[in-house]
DNA sequence: CCAACCTGGATGATGTGTCAACTATTCCCG
DNA sequence: CGGGAATAGTTGACACATCATCCAGGTTGG
């Protein structure tokens, strides 16, 4: 009755059992929280969490319009994800494709009234979910923890042998991680 | 060129900046760890990560045999997920369904031979990988926050209005977790 | 016994993510 | 200028997740 959840055998044998028991509960939470987030934004609202995250990289533009690649490099989506997905928002009228007069291969997406107002109206219980199941949980230690912790991991996943995904869409440029508070490992 | 990520405007003016930065370096990871670990699993192995979950299930019972909506709810899947994954799976070759004779609508799923060697081959791997992007980059304080962060967000998620999909699975039971070391918030 | 209901599970539609291949442009170099 | 190579983006096939619906086998109350 131990095995409420997943590597409770096999995997966590190589872990030490603080490391297993900290991993178990990162993998639960983790999939949870997910799960939560997007049904609760498609519960109150029109769109899903890619949808949002796309329509938040428009917003933060001024003008509401980004090349293609351009916007799958900020999210770190592949440039097949984030094609598939602008025309699935495209079909819906959240955003609409536009040709781009400098580079003829090239086109934007961009946010159409809809979108913004999908976005809009959104945010805020999405910002209001995530602090109600997150942040008030959380010490302000606490918080500083998640943030270190995960700023370590992230550095570890984008540098050296493993850039795999995101080197597919930013080649040259390693990733543009500000190193901010490092101490890097030395792999 | 601060907008590395999704969150960077709309939302996160309704959380602390400390909590913002702690949110997004969150959510990035967080995304990044689980596209590289399905990745890798993928690439060394011949099964998914979802495969290897339910795999890790069947491994964990002495006869590798377990009634479908038994092992959806140790893993927290809803039952027409499972269905389908473990339809994917039979097809595969990696499990088998058998009829339950004790109750006529029922049905085992049961780990074959050819299960049970995929998941002894991909597991070390996998465990290898896990300790090298995530628990080679921690402390030991810092493994422990992690256990604990987890375990506050997963209770908040998994206690009182919002059991939702975990609801749908074990209905009267609210929900197994051990308290271990709660110190539950109000909520 | 049988009708209403509940439960275990399967199914189909739809949205999403990944990979591999493809097209069309632009760039670069001779 | 011309012919690769790189770049921008699309497409199709497939794996995966969710939802709503369905069905068959149990259970219960009359």
């Amino acid at each position: 009755m131990c095995q409420l959840f997943p590597y409770a055998e096999l995997v966590t044998r190589w872990l030490e059992p603080e490391q297993q028991r900290a991993w178990r509960a990162y993998v639960r939470m983790q999939g949870e929280l997910n799960a939560h987030l997007s049904r609760q934004m498609s519960v109150d609202s029109d769109i899903s969490m890619p949808d949002f995250a796309v329509l938040v990289q428009l917003t933060d533009t001024s003008d509401g319009r980004v090349r293609v690649l351009e916007l799958a490099r900020q999210m770190h989506w592949e440039k097949s994800r984030i094609s598939h997905h602008v025309a699935r928002m495209e079909k819906r009228g959240l955003v609409r494709r536009e040709n781009c007069g400098s580079d003829g291969r090239g086109s934007f997406v961009v946010l159409t009234e809809l979108g913004r107002s999908a976005i809009e109206a959104a945010a805020p219980a999405h910002a209001e979910i995530v602090r109600a199941l997150v942040f008030d949980q959380l010490s302000e230690a606490e918080v500083q923890a998640l943030h270190d912790i995960s700023e370590k991991i992230f550095t570890r996943l984008t540098t050296g042998e493993c850039a795999s995904v995101i080197a597919r869409c930013d080649a040259d440029d390693p990733v543009e991680v500000v190193p901010e508070e490092s101490g890097c490992p030395e792999a």
